[in-house]
DNA sequence: TATGAATGAGTCTTCATTCAT
DNA sequence: CATGAATGAAGACTCATTCAT
């Protein structure tokens, strides 16, 4: 009989042989982002698995836990990936765009985040809403807002947009177009847009947005020599 | 005999006596948004309009239809309150502000829509997803998207953004954060950001990113000349 | 629908064909009484009253809130059928016999009282055990308690028993009986004991148990030479 | 992996190191005294011991072979603690107040009997039942129900009494009693009634419920008369 | 001897749907 | 129009039991 209560810290290896936990929750992560959490059945979950629904029980006690552990030791994988490096005073207008590569690589591993964000984090009664959100780090996001008021206040960035909303702008404009491409493709009969254009369009949007019409007066000119573009 | 718990007692008190369908399909509408359209029962929404379950299926059939219903009465007044101005050869600049406009406008005369849009339109096995999509006004997105194609080729707009994409950043951001301000603010004990503020960023957001750095004196002659898309 | 909750007022008069209710809640009591409330399954007491189990749910929510309506509609009646009859200030050997009477009265027309009552009301983790406590008459019993308390202090009345465990042996002695009558005939191959045989054991054994050897001084030497066992 | 929720870590600390068989037996025991033979769990019982469900099967094969064992090697020793000393020709007056005493004696060490007799032995379709009954000395009890048809025969006796019901009574007044103590004291947020007390009450209603009138000098007559027998 | 993994069968419960009235 | 009664199908969850190790 598997513990009941386990942290993450009791899990085999990486390295040994997938087990049938990993495989369930594995086979939850993904279904529940593509069907959403409340029209996944525990049978649809074993049954993408190759197990049994008592199975499920076996490892996971009831529905609500294997909820606990999708977000446990699946979802804050990502936020992790996302927010761990950042760090306080930065300069916006570089980590933003950092910010958005790390939203797009954490996608590239775990497709199944888009369609979960919005579906189940970010609604109003999302069904693994609160869980996450009690395990978001606001203080990261605090710290970028921050950086962002500040140079409102030195007339170096747009002082149209407000700060901390610009932290969930470039999270949500990622997985908004992440979540659609697909969907959008099929839909017109089209390969699905490369995440380059993607990511290339969210932080044109975003950098312009944030640097506004300031740079009208002085900057223009190094921005002349070197535009980032020809990075 | 009565349903177990009828919301209010007996019928809703709307201002003019509305028929029993439309209160049906407006109890529909607002539990679909609000608690997802797999989590509804067809009890809830009868309960919550005052009426037994057996009185939804004389008006609709079943459940299939009724969310047919929902989306050919409801959610498509929202669209076409949203796109039916729109027209060919447009100033994307002055454009754009007014769609954003539209689209608050329309939420704020049905505040549901976000939630209904965020979890069963935009996601991939939404499960009213197809029926919108059938029916959204993509003549007029790539209208739209022309416009802002030409104003890149001209110059005069930032060309690192993808034009169609715009526009669904533009809708996407109305609803990503119209969606999100209530939980937040809950989540902070504060007040909901009035729409001003949430308005002003998106707009500055939207503006700015499409401007880019066109202004950039010097830049905008190579810029037309090697545009990045290019690459 | 039915109303999930229903007093006891708000049933269809007794004339009235049986309801759908009313044949549930019977074929549940026999099976709770014969088989134990935690051996009975929904679905067998569907099907005793010739239903789905669904129409249990329709009726009575859930299992709990059967057991609440078995007891408030089946087993209150016998509670009052036995003691809304006993006054304050009784002579003790007239009530216990009375006591004794309406007991076996009650059974003859409930049969699935003693079993019942031995097995989930008497004992320590029954299932309806609370629910009856509850809802005991305990002030009638002290009455006859008292009764016989006051018989023992005249000196009336046996010292050696107590007051009022008095009051449980008579009716544990008449549950205890009538429950094991049936199988001990079945047990011998013979006819089960009459009524009349067993209420006249129980009656004569708590009457001369209650007034004991008080009579003894004066009354002995007459008692030897004719006994009533002449008869 | 240990099951779900251990009851005391390792095994219980008995003084010498019993089996896991025995111990296995003890968790049985009691448990469907407790809960009801119904209502227990392979898991619970496994856990009590501190076991996993699986040892069970081990060593009884299977949820039958283990209420055979229950009966075979725990509820037989009360049984022949009990019934063992009697023998034939005894004298009604002594014999029923020692039966008493060995009952009160054998529940002294096994606390569980009561509840499991009143539950699982007297009811109609206890699980026990057919087990027990089965391997109950009837012999024995025919010794003492014909005793005491002699001293009714003798005079000696009450003769409204029935000779072998008054077996079963003496016991059901012991187990019935000593069931109850406890969850009336807890009702009534006193202390349990000690031995003594009940036992008294007990023996003494029985004893003079034995003995009955034959002492009372004058009723005599006219119970010889018209004996209520006749009613 | 001991157990973790696994499952089939069964239980309670929910729900969309039907239908007679 | 409107509803109470009724149900089949499906979902979550439990549990005795099996088996390889």
């Amino acid at each position: 009989m598997p513990p009941r209560t386990r942290g993450t810290a009791g899990r085999p290896a990486a390295g040994k042989q997938r087990n049938a936990r990993d495989l369930l929750l594995n086979a939850a992560t993904e279904l529940f982002a593509s069907h959403g959490v409340a029209a996944t059945t525990i049978m649809m979950i074993a049954n993408k698995a190759g197990f049994t629904p008592a199975m499920l029980h076996y490892y996971f006690e009831n529905r609500d836990q294997l909820l606990d552990a999708v977000v446990e030791e699946r979802f804050m994988r990502f936020i992790s990936h996302v927010w761990d490096p950042v760090l306080p005073d930065a300069e916006p207008l570089v980590a933003i765009p950092e910010l958005v590569e790390r939203v797009f690589d954490g996608i590239e591993k775990m497709s199944w985040i888009p369609a979960l964000w919005l579906r189940e984090v970010l609604n109003e009664s999302g069904l693994i809403r609160e869980r996450v959100q009690r395990r978001l780090p606001y203080e990261k996001a605090k710290w970028l807002g921050g950086d962002i008021a500040r140079g409102q206040a030195d007339g170096t960035l747009n002082s149209d947009i407000d700060p901390l909303l610009t932290v969930s702008s470039t999270v949500g404009l990622v997985m908004l177009h992440t979540a659609t491409i697909k969907p959008w493709a099929k839909m017109f009969h089209c390969e699905p847009l490369a995440r380059q254009t993607l990511q290339r369009h969210i932080t044109g949007l975003l950098l312009d947005g944030l640097r506004g019409k300031q740079k009208a007066a002085t900057k223009v000119a190094s921005g002349k020599r070197k535009p980032r573009t020809q990075k």
